[in-house]
DNA sequence: TAATATACCTTGACAGGCGAAGTATAATTT
DNA sequence: AAATTATACTTCGCCTGTCAAGGTATATTA
């Protein structure tokens, strides 16, 4: 298990959100996007953003439709929703006061 | 699913092991301690709680010993070991890069 | 032509969190 | 005195997100 595993865990949706807030994507391009804003220490495995993909169409947060390239693999782009950018301020929000509940919890009390 | 379930996940170690990072202590006082800190928001389940010690003490994070109250209901102490302080350290360590990792995956870039 | 990069998809397993239920004793309230 | 609440621990089985492993297909580079 990597260092990021378990600790980004929950924040898959609100990182591709972020990503599909301003402009439509695939999930190659999101996850170099990931790879490179991390500077390689981290990435979503594929079968991980696939279902994220799927859960969150489901949830009604993303649309999908195929790109029309005429050349190289087909890309199936993802588009955010008005659902999608209110639950990605609404994630957003959550990971504010978790972070900080969060530092509360795992320090160390003054012996 | 509470706002912090999916988030927290991922810490419930760290945030034992800072609780016994100084002092021994138990189940029941180590989640009261946590409901107190914050003000009732978040909360160990039971389940999640007693597994955790199960999950900690196989792996040599910590050890445990029945208390010897005179009255009331029986508790289990824990210990934390070196290697505790340790994973303790380590964990402490991540959380600082995933923190900000986390941040800059999922802020919105200037459209 | 072989390898690599681009691009997507599915299946099955695993691990942590948790709802639900149970056991037992002590303190408090009615 | 009886009922309720608080203290304290335990186990079972489900749910969900992650991921290893495998697969498909096209285009580019060595």
């Amino acid at each position: 298990m990597s260092i990021a595993s378990d600790l980004i865990r929950g924040h898959t949706d609100t990182i591709i959100l972020a990503q599909l807030y301003y402009n439509d994507s695939y999930g190659y391009e999101i996850n170099k996007t990931i790879q490179q804003k991390t500077a390689g220490r981290y990435e979503l495995k594929e079968a991980t953003l696939y279902s994220a993909f799927r859960r969150m169409e489901n949830a009604g947060y993303i649309l999908s439709y195929w790109g029309d390239e005429k050349t190289g693999a087909r890309r199936r782009y993802y588009k955010i929703t008005e659902t999608g950018r209110d639950t990605y301020m609404r994630l957003m929000a959550e990971w504010k006061t978790a972070k900080s509940m969060i530092d509360s919890l795992i320090e160390l009390e003054d012996e």
